[in-house]
DNA sequence: GGCTCGCACGAGGAA
DNA sequence: CGTGCGAGCC
């Protein structure tokens, strides 16, 4: 029996039905639609290959249809295909594209996911030679660094010199690097006040002893397995006979040394990816595996896709003409059949804010049509910056005007405290002796229950050597721990018990196989109501008193945060039980909202990647945000590369429209600073770029009345520093330009539609609460605008329908 | 033990 | 300007 055939669950797959080898003489429809070079890469199938796939040049599509050409040609059959990306959002668009061109259900199911699931998979089946459980947990950024905050202060060592958090990044480095803690170099033994090493190997034993890894882990042990039991490794090497690896730039040392550990025998590996989008250097990729693949896989065979479908010849000229600085490409030179289109808009603004009234008054002339272009839909625009604390001035501007957003991959759901609170319970009640999710909720809510009580429970857990849950009833009995928080306490490690149990209770399937131990579990009402695992989810954060904690919280997020504990047990639906929940949420961290409302994007730079709009913002292009000052001062030439490789990426997610912008002020630390506008400004080929001069900016007096920009005295100062700013060459080149063509349209001027449902339902001094500023209190109506004086944000001007009357009598 | 206040420090990106 | 943490008070 095969535990392959349970890898996954996509749909796509689920009806078996022809064989592989059935197919082999099908027709091969899904080869017509491929340009020469696609083609070519898809029909190479045997050997090293790596394939150079520009931005937009149809990867993916290659991609998938190579792994349909392996399966049609009857080459491999489904279980012997490796294929590995970097997101859970790729691996699922490749399985869906698979399952489309296949167009018929095979037998099996490849190996198709991001690094992280599929070495939790092998781990799990080899666990015991990394000295673990195969039901170890997997801990995620903060529970990791929780630990490494107790080894820190068990050390003795100050926090404040010595943050746990940079030890956290050493070791995620060493991790990234395939470095055991006996394989770090000597070179490196200064690392952290030279307690780094010690500190690490202290770390990988404590894991041990929680049964668990972080996320480093996953690749390591699996590295480390291949590495010291060559017949394991050898059985894998049988198992995959084709690997197919996506984003090929972005791998890290110990994910190379994976896959060529994996492919040393037969060889045939397909590498996909772009030189020129590696942006991941931070979190170890090392651009050089893609440049070195064809010393490391003599006689690779390199295909170049460079026909773009995405972008109009204007966007790619300008994207070229950056990444065309770098040093050391492998060299790709993009084209493209699509018209010329518009060309890519640079304009400057005075500061941030303005910058983001611009782009939210510009993304309302777009939905309606404007300088000549058709019609844009929210969803067809997006905002990509430097850093996500960019977002804040956009989500502020947008919540004021009414415009929709969405935010992608901001605070992830399941990073949320509220979620990551219900889930250690949830962790707690599959596995009592998960001291980790223990500690996290002992005392939330609030059980009277402190750092004294706390360390009782250590103390006790240790010196029975049992769990903190153990340990934490034994002090009760004991009475070690006494009044109100012994009793809170009792109760809490009564519930946990209760709730294990239910869930070991019978929740049978139709013909399940019942070996489970009914017997050990005395008190389980047989026959009684049967609980599921979602009314069980519900029971456990009821009865905790986590629900009404935050019922009885009145701070502004109280309400969103209940409303994701209840998106949470609505997900849970989708899993047979809380197990497997748990399992798929350690990995799976993205968070798409499917609601239907037609919305912008805001996003970084980073999480675009792969991502593509009609029209495009890039708003903040000043030197020291964009590029980066601290990338820049950390890895120098390298780190400017990195972040011009990013501009490109930038450049490339626009299909149409791609509108790049500059404040030459910009509030940092709530100080107001002047900045230059980003060396990639001057950069970009200015025959392909057109100039959207602001009236407000160079003499006119537009924008002056609007609004909260910098006071009289700050704004001269800033003035006069702004005066530098327009005299970088590339700005006057473009400035000159701009000048023989004549100034720009004049904006537009609008009415605001009044929406008289919202004007009549308020009135001045009443209390009102609005999602992302709270509670306040009416001090102004204009038309649909209200102004509201807010207990936490102070004054604002918001639209009326995102504005709800408050039920909560004050005081 | 919990809460509030004041201070110091900090914003790069993520599975 | 925001958060996180420690001190000091209830």
């Amino acid at each position: 029996m095969s535990s392959f055939d349970d890898f996954d669950d996509t749909e796509a797959f689920e009806q078996a039905s022809l064989s592989a080898r059935a197919m082999a003489a099908r027709p091969m429809p899904y080869l017509d639609g491929l340009n020469p070079a696609q083609r070519e890469a898809v029909e190479t199938l045997n050997g090293p290959v790596l394939m150079l796939a520009g931005a937009g040049t149809g990867k993916t599509k290659a991609l998938t249809a190579r792994i349909v050409h392996l399966l049609t040609t009857g080459s491999a059959r489904p279980n012997e295909i490796l294929a590995v990306t970097f997101t859970n959002k790729a691996a699922r668009e490749m399985k869906n594209r698979v399952g489309g061109m296949l167009g018929q259900a095979i037998e099996g199911v490849p190996w198709l996911g991001t690094f992280h699931s599929i070495c939790v998979k092998l781990l799990r089946r080899h666990a015991e030679l990394a000295g673990l459980k195969s039901n170890f947990t997997i801990l995620d950024t903060d529970d990791q660094l929780r630990l490494l905050k107790q080894l820190v202060s068990a050390a003795g060592i100050d926090d404040k010199r010595w943050p746990a958090r940079q030890l956290a990044n050493i070791i995620d480095g060493w991790k990234n690097r395939a470095l055991t803690p006996g394989k770090v170099p000597a070179a490196d033994a200064g690392a952290y006040n030279h307690k780094g090493v010690g500190l690490y190997a202290q770390y990988q034993e404590r894991l041990r002893e929680l049964n668990a890894v972080d996320f480093g882990d996953l690749l390591l042990h699996m590295v480390t397995i291949f590495q010291d039991h060559p017949d394991v490794l050898q059985q894998y090497q049988r198992w995959f006979r084709y690997i197919l690896v996506d984003e090929y730039q972005d791998t890290n040392v110990a994910q190379y040394l994976w896959l060529r550990l994996l492919a040393s025998g037969h060889r045939n590996i397909c590498c996909v990816g772009d030189d020129d989008q590696s942006i991941y250097g931070w979190r170890g990729a090392e651009v050089g595996n893609i440049l070195r693949f064809e010393k490391d896989f003599p006689g690779a065979h390199v295909v170049r896709l460079e026909q773009n479908y995405r972008s109009t010849p204007h966007i790619l000229a300008a994207a070229s003409g950056v990444i065309d600085a770098n040093e050391g490409r492998l060299g790709k030179t993009l084209w493209t059949e699509a018209q010329e289109g518009e060309k890519v808009r640079l304009i400057g603004h005075w500061d941030g804010e303005e910058e983001a009234r611009w782009i939210g008054e510009e993304v309302e002339s777009m939905q309606r049509g404007t300088r000549g272009m058709r019609p844009f839909g929210l969803d067809e625009m997006a905002i990509l910056v430097r850093a996500s604390h960019q977002m804040r001035a956009f989500e502020d501007r947008f919540l004021t005007i009414g415009l929709p957003y969405r935010v992608i991959g901001g605070p992830r759901f399941y990073e949320r405290m509220e979620i990551r609170d219900a889930m250690a319970y949830f962790r707690l009640v599959v596995s009592p002796d998960d001291d980790l999710a223990f500690e996290r909720i002992v005392n939330t809510p609030k059980r009277g229950l402190g750092d004294k009580a706390q360390q009782t429970i250590q103390m006790t857990a240790r010196s029975n050597g049992v769990s903190l849950v153990e340990g934490a009833a034994i002090a009760v009995e004991s009475g070690l721990i006494k009044g109100k928080g012994g009793n809170q306490l009792r109760h809490l490690v009564e519930s946990l018990g209760r709730w294990h149990e239910m869930m070991r209770g019978p929740i049978r399937a139709a013909g399940d196989d019942e070996d489970a131990v009914i017997d050990d579990g005395a008190e389980v009402p047989r026959g009684g109501p049967r609980v599921s695992h979602i009314e069980l989810a519900e029971m456990i954060l009821d009865e905790s008193g986590y629900t009404e904690m935050w019922q009885n919280d009145k701070t502004p997020e109280a309400p969103g945060r209940l409303e994701n504990l209840k998106e949470l047990v609505k997900a849970l639906e989708s899993f047979e039980n809380l197990q497997g929940f748990l399992e798929h949420v350690a990995l799976i961290m993205d968070n798409e909202s499917d609601d239907a409302e037609q919305k912008i994007s805001i996003m970084t730079l980073h999480a675009a990647k792969g991502l593509e709009f009609p029209a495009v913002f890039l708003p903040g292009w000043e030197d020291g945000l964009f590029p980066s000052q601290r990338s820049m001062d950390e890895s120098g030439l390298k780190g400017l590369e990195e972040e011009r490789r990013l501009a490109y990426v930038g450049i490339t997610r626009a299909e149409e429209v791609c509108t790049i912008s500059f404040a030459a002020n910009r509030r940092v630390f709530g100080q107001w600073q002047s900045a230059l506008p980003s060396r990639f400004v001057d950069e970009l080929p200015a025959s392909h770029v057109d100039v959207l001069t602001p009236p407000g900016l160079y003499g006119g007096g537009f924008g002056a009345a609007s609004g909260a920009a910098p006071g009289p005295s700050e704004g001269l100062e800033a003035k006069a520093a702004g005066a530098n700013v327009y005299n970088s060459p590339g700005w006057k080149r473009l400035q000159a330009r701009a000048g023989q063509r004549g100034m720009s349209q004049p904006k537009e001027t609008r009415n605001t539609v009044i929406d008289l449902d919202a004007v009549s339902s308020f009135t001045m001094g009443e209390r009102v609460f609005h999602q992302k500023f709270g509670y306040g209190a009416i001090v102004g109506i204009e038309g649909d605008k209200l102004e509201i004086d807010f207990e936490k944000a102070g004054v604002k001007k918001v639209v009326a329908r995102f504005v709800s009357a408050s039920d909560d009598i004050p005081f």
